[in-house]
Formats: structure tokens, sequence, C-alpha cells
DNA sequence: TCATTATCAATAATCATTATTATTTAAGTT
DNA sequence: AACTTAAATAATAATGATTATTGATAATGA
């Protein structure tokens, strides 16, 4: 996570794009919207801030963000896009019932699948790892 | 895969569904289809064999057999859903500029992720894991 | 056969996402 | 600090995938 403004202003800026309030309010709804927000818990949250922010400038935004690798999308069941803010690698446990998301870490891309780019020529950019279920709560 | 017609009728009979014609239609097509085919396609060769049949039919049809497990769900980023026959476990590499879905086999989901149900009491259903990048043909 | 119920086709409705357009603004330049 | 201009925004219309609805049809069990 950036922590601090000057730091999300700077990544942003390092991109080639322009460090707009309404994208330091996006990525900050982004954190506060909780586990794996989809668009309009993202909205709700950042319209906290500006009230007269765009659905759009979220989904904009959103998409920017996921490019320049500062949240990673995951295409969900519902239709809907959600977004996780840690792109480090990891296994989302899905529950089918509630659906509810668990982070659960693992060892590493690289051990599971080693030199994709010299086996097969396929150069990584981002992953998506799902695994559903029934999680603990919804099982007892 | 399912190959003859009395192994998938049994198959859906077995999930306490009734083995329609239409259904048979929709199995065999996602086959014909080619590599992780989306609603439209599916339909698209589903017409081939019964030209009357309708998309939504296409579409709860395909959801029934994602949920006994004939097929896996990939929620995609162009919003639209893809299928996957194969539902052994194994890496889709999704490549970012042609969208080309090449499979990858790789080590168990028990080996990346010993015990889940016993660890985080996780009871595992399905799983979907894509890597997404730049294909080789893409590269050169 | 008859009754029951699942499934079907056809199409309308829904909802997430994208495109459009006129307006505003960030950030470099003078 | 004002000027310039491409980039970004708000508002909303358009798109397109999916789901709901409804009346018809067909499978299954009594």
């Amino acid at each position: 996570m950036l922590s601090s403004r000057e730091e999300i202003v700077e990544t942003i800026r390092k991109s080639g794009h322009r460090a707009t309030s309404q994208r330091i309010v996006v990525y900050e709804a982004l954190w506060k919207a909780g586990s794996h927000p989809n668009v309009s818990e993202i909205h709700k949250y950042a319209s906290k801030s500006d009230p007269t922010i765009s659905l759009a400038t979220v989904y904009k935004n959103l998409q920017l963000f996921s490019e320049i690798g500062l949240v990673r999308e995951m295409g969900f069941r519902d239709g809907s896009m959600r977004y996780d803010p840690d792109v480090d690698f990891h296994i989302n446990l899905v529950c089918n019932k509630c659906g509810r998301i668990e982070d659960f870490d693992c060892i590493s891309l690289e051990e599971i699948a080693p030199n994709l780019i010299q086996k097969v020529g396929f150069e990584v950019q981002s992953h998506n790892f799902e695994v559903r279920g029934i999680c603990s709560r919804c099982r007892s």
C-alpha cells in the first residue's frame, strides 16, 4: 500500500499520468471500501471524499491503476469486476455461499511454474488465482 | 471429456437433472467451439445441431454444468464469461494483446496449498488460475 | 393415460461497463 | 503569475452480456 499522498502522486506521475484529486480519492477509497470491493462500493466511498465524483471516473481510474500495477482486477461470477489492492501473488479463497473473499498466502508463481518466459515464451504481467468453495463460517 | 452420449446422459441424470437433447447439444458444442469459448460462440455451434435452440437455454445449461462440475466458469475482463471444459487443475495463460488462452500444466493445488480444509477450514469446489501477460506469438 | 413438474423458446428487463461530448484542469512554458 | 494545451472530468446516452418472465412443451411417475 502506498501510504502517503505524496507517494501516490509520485507513482501516478511516474507512469506518465496526471495526479488529479479524483485519482487520489479513488486510490484511497480502494482501501477504505474493505476487502475486494466492486466498482460501486469503491464509488460509494470515493463519494464521501468527493460528492461530485462520477462513476465513469472511478471506472477509468481503476482501469488505469490496473495498467500501472497499483491494483489487480478480478473478473467475477456476478458479472461485476472486483479490485484487489494487494498485487502480490496469493490465492483468493472465494466462498460460493456468502461471497466473502479470503486471502491465502502460498508459494510463489515462480515456484509453481518456473521460467514461463523461457519454457513457453510467455511474459507474465499479472495474475489472478481463485479457489472457490465453502468457507469455514458457512461450513459450521 | 465425456466422450459418449451415454456417459453425458448418465452424468446429468446422476446430478438429479434431466438429460434433454438440448443439454447434450450444449455439452457437445462446448468442445466443438474451440478453446475457452464464450456463450455466444457456444450458442453458434449448438445452433448447428439444433437451429431452434435459444441463447437463454445455452446460458442456463452452462450454469447447470458449472454447478455439477462438467465445466469451469472463467469471469473475463471484457465482461463476458468463458467456459473451460477441462476441469483439471491448470494455469490459463491469457494474452493481454490477442486474447488467446493457452493451457499450462503445473503442480497440483494440493502441492501449492496443502490441506486448505484443515488449515483454514475451506472446502475446495473449483478453481480458476489465470496468469495474464504477452504470449510468444505477440512478443515476436 | 393423466398429472405434475422440469425445461424450453422467445423476448423483455436489468445491470455493469463503455462511449460521447462539452467543460474543466494539471502541469509545463513563457 | 498568467498562458497554453493535451489530458481528465461530469453527466449521460449507448452498448452488450446476463437474467427474469411467461406461456408452451415434454419427461417422468402414478
